[in-house]
DNA sequence: ACAAGTCGGTTCTATTTTAGAACTTATTAT
DNA sequence: ATAATAAGTTCTAAAATAGAACCGACTTGT
C-alpha cells in the first residue's frame, strides 16, 4: 500500500495516519502549541533533520492542519501556525499524551503540563459522550462495524466484538 | 535520531511515538477494538505485508499493549488481545477519529461507529477535564513548559504560548 | 567594504524501512 | 496423497530517513 492511499480510505482512522502516521509529525504539533513557530525552531528543539522537517511541514500545510505566512518581508520569511484544524487536534493531543504517561512509564519527568487557560490548574483529560457524559472507555463504548456498503464486516467475528463483555464483568470498582 | 531513543524520552508524547509512531501500528490497534484477534485477520484485513504486521505485534507485545496467548495446542497457535493498556488506548481512538471526522473529509463514509454498551447510540467525544468538567480545547487549555531540569524551556517564545489568546478572544460562541 | 552570521530551505550520499512475493512448518480436511 | 489453513520467516527491490554540506538573500559587526 502506498503512503498516498491513506488519504483516501474510507476510514478516518487510516486518513489521520496519511497525516500524522510516523515518527515526527506529532512533535512538530506539539511544538506548535508550544508557540514554536519558525522552522529553525522546530529543527533545533526536535533534531529532526531539516529535509524531513520542510516535508513535514508540506503535508501539514496541505492538509490544511498548518498554514504558512510571511511575518516579514526583505527576506521573505514565513512562519508556519496552526489552522482550526491544526488547533481542533488539542485533544487528540491531550489523549494521547494522558495515555502514554499512565502507560509508557518513565524516569523522568514529563517536561511540560497542560493547564486550564483560566485557573491554571493541571488538567486530568477524559473523553466523555457530549450526549450522555457518560466516560468513555472500552468498557462503556463499543466499536462496530457499520453494514453499509458491501464488505465491511467480512472476516470479522460474529460475537463479543471488542471482547470487552467478556473481560468487563461488573468490575464497577 | 534512532527509533529505539524515543522509547526513553522524557516526553511522553514521543514515547507514544515510539510505539504508534507508524503509518500502521494504530489501525491494527482499530482492528483489535473491532474485534479480531489473529494474524491472518490482521493481514486480509488491512492488507500490510506480513513482514510488518509480524513485527508490529511483536513490538505491541512487548510494550505490553497486546498479549500474545495461545488458542490452541497442536498446532499450536496464539491469538493477539489487549492488554489493560491495550484497552485503555480506547480514548485516544476516539479522539483521533473524531478529529479525522471533522478534518479530513472524505466521500464515502465512516466504516466504523463508536456506540455506547448500554443504549448503543452512537457516541460524540468531547474531552474534558476530570476536575472542573470543562471542555478541553485549544481555546481553554495551554501547553507549559516545566521549569524543571536544565533546558527545557530554551528556544521557545517567551509570551503568547500556543498563540492562543490572540485567536480565542471573547468568542464564547 | 568585507567577513561572519541568520534563516529557510535544497541537494547529496549512505543507511534503514518497507513492499511484495515466495517459502516453511505443523496439522486437519478431502 | 493432495489441498488447505494458520502463523510466521526469508528473500530482493523500492522507498523513506539520517546526516551533513551547500545555497540565496539578506543583516550585523568591524
Amino acid at each position: 500500500m502506498k503512503w498516498h492511499d491513506l488519504n483516501e480510505d474510507a476510514c478516518p482512522l487510516a486518513r489521520a495516519m496519511g497525516v500524522v502516521g510516523d515518527r515526527w509529525t506529532l512533535l512538530i504539533l506539539r511544538e506548535c502549541f508550544l508557540g514554536v513557530r519558525r522552522f529553525d525552531g522546530f529543527q533545533k528543539r526536535l533534531g529532526v533533520t531539516r529535509h524531513l522537517l520542510a516535508e513535514r511541514l508540506k503535508r501539514l500545510e496541505t492538509m490544511g492542519v498548518l498554514e504558512r505566512r510571511p511575518y516579514q518581508q526583505r527576506p521573505l520569511r514565513h512562519e508556519y501556525r496552526l489552522t482550526p484544524s491544526g488547533k481542533s487536534f488539542a485533544p487528540v493531543l491531550l489523549a494521547m499524551q494522558g495515555w502514554a504517561e499512565h502507560n509508557l512509564p518513565s524516569p523522568t519527568p514529563t517536561p511540560f503540563t497542560f493547564v486550564t487557560r483560566d485557573s491554571g490548574a493541571e488538567v486530568d483529560p477524559v473523553v466523555i459522550d457530549r450526549k450522555s457524559g457518560q466516560e468513555l472507555t472500552h468498557r462503556t463504548v463499543l466499536m462496530v462495524p457499520k453494514p453499509a456498503s458491501d464488505q465491511s464486516a467480512a472476516d470479522l467475528p460474529r460475537t463479543d466484538q471488542a471482547e470487552g463483555a467478556a473481560v468487563a464483568g461488573p468490575k464497577a470498582k
